[in-house]
DNA sequence: CGCCAGGCGAACA
DNA sequence: TGTTCGCATGGC
């Protein structure tokens, strides 16, 4: 096993990994074990920083470090939102809140089983997935880890299969993103140096994939600061915070996000989305 | 038991 | 453009 210190201010990993972004974190202790590239990976909060520890560590450290985003301008990014109250009261109570880059296959396969889900149950659908389809890993715990299934495997499997891991309606869809992706007509590798409005645009040809879940790949596994995903928990604090008086058109909605968050809206989106779900209720 | 969950897609007015 | 509906599954 291998060790090394990240030193990183205004990281907590706590409401970083279990904000609803990645779905494969789990809690040991004190500690959080995980996947970065097919690794098993195992994250503790220190007073300096982050500790990781690792099986091997060519490589490791510095996916480890990208997955992390431990190069972000944080102080920056809190900066650049506007000073509304609603902000301020998400930021107080989400401190350390961070973004992840996770890698966009498994990204975009976890937001397309993510539909009408809440975040239990789409962890839930993910680890069965990973259950029947990914690879043995190497681990330092306890639990037994796999990996998550390549793009290949989930193109290749019956969709009777994929429906034996409770992803119901879903699975024609994640078959079907498979399958454009494995064929070459959508390349995810190819996203990395689209503008945010074309990279969108490539997913939107994916089965199952609306401007939703769309969003939610760019910010989470592309980095895109720039995006904004709206699920029902965003729109609600719209709705009550930012429109009270009466209801915007979709355009109007549209045009209020782009303008008022700033570029680094997707942060802000973030903040809104662990405050509301939370801190501010007593549920899930 | 009924209700709802980090939506999407198709079929309408 | 703006609704409405069905789509599996599980937790409460």
């Amino acid at each position: 096993m291998f060790r090394q210190q990240f030193e990183v201010r205004d990281y907590s990993l706590d409401e970083t990994l279990a904000s609803g972004q990645a779905f494969r974190w789990k809690k040991s202790g004190e500690s959080w074990e995980g996947t970065i590239r097919n690794q098993w990976i195992r994250l503790t909060q220190k007073p300096g920083g982050i500790e990781a520890e690792m099986i091997e560590h060519p490589q490791g450290w510095k996916h480890a470090r990208h997955y992390l985003q431990l190069e972000v301008d944080y102080p920056g990014v809190i900066a650049s939102f506007p000073k509304d109250e609603h902000l301020m009261s998400a930021l107080q109570a989400c401190q350390g809140l961070r973004l992840l880059r996770q890698e966009p296959w498994e990204c975009l396969a976890s937001f397309i089983l993510s539909s009408t889900k809440q975040i239990v149950q789409i962890q839930q659908i993910v680890q069965a997935l990973c259950d029947g389809h990914g690879e043995q890993l190497a681990s330092g715990g306890e639990r037994k880890w796999r990996s998550f299934p390549e793009v290949e495997r989930v193109a290749e499997v019956a969709e009777e299969e994929l429906r034996r891991c409770k992803m119901g309606f879903r699975a024609p869809y994640l078959k079907g993103s498979a399958e454009l992706i494995a064929r070459g007509d959508v390349d995810l590798k190819k996203l990395e140096v689209l503008p945010t409005p074309e990279a969108r645009e490539e997913l939107l040809k994916l089965p199952g994939v609306g401007r939703k879940i769309a969003d939610c790949v760019l910010l989470f596994a592309y980095g895109r600061q720039d995006a904004f995903p709206v699920d029902v928990w965003v729109m609600r604090i719209l709705r009550e915070r930012y429109f009270p008086k009466r209801k915007p058109s979709a355009a109007r909605l549209q045009r209020f996000i782009d303008t008022y968050f700033g570029i680094n809206r997707g942060y802000a989106q973030q903040f809104l989305f662990q405050y509301i779900r939370t801190k501010e209720r007593t549920n899930s």
